[in-house]
DNA sequence: AGTGCCATGTAATTCGTTACATGATTTC
DNA sequence: GAAATCATGTAACGAATTACATGGCACT
């Protein structure tokens, strides 16, 4: 009974497993210091997710005994995952079901990848967002301004946003120019670069 | 069995339903021409959450026949609504569980109440904002730039995001500024103007 | 003695989604 | 004749949260 693609939950945590081995509890730490405003799973619901992610062989568990601390399991990724991992990070989900942070979030695992998948992931969410801001700018043309005010201003607000998320998507990718640079002079140079992707 | 606070989802369709009666139909359509983007509830879930503002009696409902049109249920606020609705957008929520979307969400309704209440909830969500943006600044600083490339990129963007609520913040601050004058000088020339808030 | 960190989980409950079901009327 | 709009709901399921439970070590 294997699903045809994790939930986003699994691949977030399994994103997090690919850059190196965890624990539960670190997977909870590490969550809430970086992509937790993006996207907060409860530590209890880490606990539940890792050993679905077991059970479709994307990671596997190895025990660690400890003296001073309690025992731990820590996840490892398997070649499954890491094939699971690529395929989510390389498709382009046009109208992503859990909202625009999704994209985002992929983005965020771009650091495991080729940068020309990181490209292709940033022009779709350019695509996104030019959509959407012409449908917030239309929508800010039929309100009437004069009975609900603060309608207007959130849609402001929303619109003012997307600009700053759009401006933001030409700051990566000229980041992203300079990544490919740097990895093909490595390259050609010494064979093994802690830079290149993981996966 | 009476909550304390009712959910967001129940606030959400009160408030609605405060700016003029409303039906299930009616709406599941508001929310994805005006707020969906805020928060979407699913219209199955508009119907189900519907029952229990009646229940709470913070909704009254009116049957409506109709000839050519499928007959419907319409929902209108009582007092009770209205000092729930109130309340919620009065009282302001420090570090919303809902995340920081529940800011936007109350400023969203604040046509309905004063513009005293709207400035308050302004003023919440700007300490909010400040707070995040010195966490980020600082967890800018912490992160490594040459391992993890797209974890300072996609730190950067909320950032960036931030100073845009936070300019957008202040515009509003002067929009609160013009409506309250406005109504003070439609209060002491004519005694009911559709400007005024209606709870 | 008390707080906080490390470490993992279960249980109860709520919230919400998707899919299904129905059926008339209007518009292309 | 097909598709869209109006109109309301149920059923099955999944996802996620909060609260509960345990227990040792380190530091003040």
């Amino acid at each position: 009974m294997e699903r045809l693609q994790p939930s986003t939950t699994e691949l977030v945590i399994l994103g997090l497993i690919a850059f190196g081995e965890r624990s539960g509890y670190d997977l909870a730490q590490q969550v809430e210091r970086s992509i937790g405003y993006l996207w907060g799973p409860s530590r209890s619901q880490i606990y539940k997710v890792l050993p679905r992610l077991v059970e479709q062989s994307l990671v596997r568990a190895r025990e660690v005994q400890q003296r001073d601390r309690p025992d731990k399991a820590v996840y490892r990724i398997t070649p499954a995952g890491r094939r699971a991992l690529r395929s989510w990070l390389e498709e382009v989900d046009e109208e992503p079901v859990g909202g625009p942070n999704e994209f985002v979030l992929k983005l965020f695992f771009c650091d495991l990848v080729p940068a020309r998948s990181a490209r292709t992931q940033l022009e779709g969410y350019r695509r996104f967002l030019t959509r959407r801001l012409r449908r917030f700018e239309s929508m800010l043309r039929e309100f009437d301004e004069v009975e609900h005010v603060f309608h207007q201003l959130v849609l402001r607000r929303a619109i003012a946003r997307i600009r700053t998320s759009l401006d933001w998507a030409d700051d990566v990718d000229g980041e992203i120019g300079r990544l490919e640079m740097s990895r093909a002079r490595r390259a050609h140079q010494g064979p093994r670069s802690s830079r290149q992707p993981v996966i």
